[in-house]
DNA sequence: GTTTTTTCTGAACGCATGTTCAGTTAGCGT
DNA sequence: ACGCTAACTGAACATGCGTTCAGAAAAAAC
């Protein structure tokens, strides 16, 4: 045998992405083998080198694409004038953006160190461009005197972590809505940053 | 060769123990293997089963372990009896705590998907009974009416994943002292638990 | 000083890994 | 209708994996 019928749709190429989405964020990357995902696609492994040149650029291509989404969503928003409405903004855009894409928020937090030193600095400065736009916000609120923060950078990274920890635990089918824990965490968020 | 010169000194156990936990933490558990823990204590691979029947084992072990030494430093604090004293003392328990055990720490958190299904039930188990422990603070003051809390279950994991963001990036050689950085969280949790 | 026990070596086991590639076939352009 | 090419198979490659075990040697026990 070699080609089979039915191959070639043009769609194997994105159903390779998604098996090895669905698998890293399952059971890691390591833990992964090519020969896993290419059962997953209905596949044998060496078809899977049409699409990537290798596992890791597999892994590297997945976290990519989640940070580009990440920022130029994001970049979609318009930012709001005032400090407080902007940190509201970005404290539901965060929670909504990672709660429909739990594999790939798994994924970019999980397996950073199983990136190559290249990939890794890349990966790493889309991540801190991120924490910028916070940090932006929460710069002009401590100016404007209707924030009060100790250190705006580590207050950053600890709403960040804070928003990231939803993914732990949200599933659909519990007690509260995506609306309904949106505001329950930017009642804490908007707490935490001063505003009473 | 065989045993060789200097062995048993009754060391090697926890040697055993301190290799894989520092090469779990930087590479992952699927990443590292038994020859590379061996090398790394200067011993041969089989030498390793004298100390695990096998490296499932080691992993839970490790994890075991650190819930246990959390909840247990946890419970040799005396709890406070005002509720802002006792989260006071949870959250600058929990970030020193923290930052003294990196690679526990991380271990505990990326492994998890790792460990066979009655391994993982156990440690899941100590894990939500330190989660308990902020939840029962949260509710005393709730109770009280010094916190103003949407959701207590929430705010605890909130405020957990919070904290425990500081190890990502907190580092000796920064510009902030471990004292200072408690200063820094504390204010942000007290503020986001609804203390003016 | 001799025996017993503990600790480790070194080789081996079967199996899985990422990756390559010659060969085969299905679908497309003409 | 037919050739071309993109898509895939299936086998192979060297390498590494977790784990076992007989044997050797050092330490402990007597």
């Amino acid at each position: 045998m070699a080609r089979t019928q039915g191959s070639y749709s043009g769609t194997t190429g994105p159903r390779v992405r998604a098996a090895a989405q669905k698998l890293f964020a399952r059971n890691g990357y390591a833990a992964v083998s090519m020969r896993q995902i290419a059962a997953d696609v209905g596949v044998q492994a060496g078809a899977l080198y049409n699409y990537t040149p290798d596992k890791q650029a597999l892994l590297f291509d997945l976290m990519k694409q989640h940070m580009d989404d990440l920022l130029s969503a994001r970049a979609a928003q318009d930012v709001a004038l005032v400090p407080l409405a902007a940190l509201e903004d970005f404290t539901r855009f965060h929670i909504r953006f990672h709660l429909d894409r739990p594999d790939a928020v798994f994924i970019a937090y999980m397996e950073l160190r199983n990136l190559t030193e290249p990939h890794f600095e890349q990966i790493e400065q889309l991540r801190s461009a991120y924490e910028d736009e916070l940090t932006t916000i929460l710069e002009a609120g401590q100016a404007t005197g209707v924030f009060e923060l100790l250190d705006i950078k580590i207050a950053s990274r600890a709403v960040i972590a804070m928003l990231t920890g939803v993914t732990t635990w949200y599933r659909d089918s519990g007690a509260l809505s995506r609306v309904e824990v949106e505001e329950v965490y930017w009642q804490m968020v908007r707490k935490a940053v001063g505003m009473t």
